[in-house]
DNA sequence: TCGCGAAGAGACCGATCGGTCGCAAATGGG
DNA sequence: CCCATTTGCGACCGATCGGTCTCTTCGCGA
């Protein structure tokens, strides 16, 4: 009722969106941490009429039943987490140490979205549910893999990992170990498991680099090389 | 007839079991792959009544409520999957060998539960919702962690590990790593997330043996890692 | 075999679920 | 400013939710 505050300010722009679209937008933004807190099942549209200040009709307008707004909220959530974990990652040439930026991000930087990691939850609320959903979180974990494979294959191009280096099963346990602790520091209510993940994934990773060629020095650093490793 | 029946019952009856106590065990037994494959908000009572075969009155006769169902059948789906997941372990005195074997039984055999990890589907089920329900995830963490934490821990005070380690955190990093790649591997359908964390986990924890005592060492680890504290 | 307490069935309850629809108000191009 | 079109409200719907209660049936000790 008293929620229509926002839809002055939009005068000004935007052509192509006829204040429906914002305010279709406006759900999406508004349920997305709902669900991403709540599930699919755990989250019912008297809860989402409420965050987003629309009546039920207001909804149904804009989107032909829950699932689909679920879907459209996902995607949602889904790029603003990913724009928060690659935030200033842009400018680092040097796949590796990009990779490495990326794991610190994830670690350390506060949620885009409460609620956590919209991949884990999807992937743990849709697994034995809903069809659609399952299938987004699916093509979100393939396309967050295969960006990191890319970067893996490219840094073994380029000569700084062994070649002995797998990229794809590097990718992979990059994103299970990230995913993994962050289920546990959010059960722990504690980053202590994230900055442990952080910590091994780099330090994992700096011991796959090839040592810098310099003069002749026989680096062979088999296991916890300190971060320090010239960065390029 | 009566002196054998009463022989019998009086056996029987050890377990205290009137026939109550089984269905009740019945209820949870059945149930319990429903609530880990669909959540606690996921499924209704009416899906347990036809997985258990008994109507209403019959579940309600044996729990105050969903919720206080929900947890026996947390408590029963922990169990069994701890228990699948410790088999053969037993006779394996090397704390180490023996975490080894504990990381092949995750990856390798197949679930004691439909579903997946109920510690993983309950942490992300329950992390914004029941609280009840969170706090026996959490204590199966913690139980979990401190167990490993302990294997670990001795293994460094048998001399088996470098004394650099830090025994929480190889833990926290061997649970997170399993967990995430269950969740990836549930998500691709496929085990290979789950071999890579395996390969890695072992390969890992073999990094952080202190070398065998041979005095012509030479091992594949010739020089022996560049350790900063010195390996006792 | 009897009798009683335990066990379970299933009708019933109010609340709430996701979803529909008619209509009034807001919007915005001419 | 006008008026067709877009937008959103909210009463309403049948189904289903978790939970209660009464009454029959069953198990079992004596």
């Amino acid at each position: 009722m008293a929620a229509k505050q926002t839809l002055r300010s939009a005068r000004i722009a935007v052509r192509s969106s006829r204040k429906g679209d914002q305010t279709r937008q406006h759900i999406i933004a508004q349920s997305a941490p709902l669900f991403n807190q709540k599930g699919y099942e755990g989250c019912s549209l008297q809860e989402i009429m409420a965050a987003a200040g629309v009546e039920k009709g207001g909804i149904y307008r804009h989107f032909r039943s829950k699932e689909e707004l679920a879907l459209a909220a996902f995607d949602f959530a889904w790029a603003e987490v990913s724009h928060g974990r690659t935030r200033g990652l842009e400018e680092i040439e040097d796949p590796l140490l990009r990779i490495e930026a990326f794991i610190r991000n994830f670690a350390e930087r506060k949620p885009a979205l409460r609620g956590g990691c919209p991949l884990l939850n999807t992937a743990i609320d849709a697994d034995d549910g809903n069809a659609a959903l399952r299938a987004l979180a699916r093509e979100a974990l393939e396309g967050w893999r295969s960006r990191l494979h890319s970067l893996i294959s490219l840094a073994v191009r380029q000569g700084k990992l062994k070649t002995s280096v797998r990229p794809y099963a590097v990718a992979s346990l990059i994103i299970g170990t990230l995913e993994g602790a962050l289920m546990m520091s959010r059960l722990d209510e504690d980053r202590t498991a994230l900055k442990i993940a952080r910590d091994h994934l780099i330090s994992h990773i700096e011991s796959l680099r090839i040592p810098k060629p310099r003069t002749n020095a026989r680096g062979r650093n088999g296991g916890k090389g300190r971060k320090a490793v010239t960065p390029e």
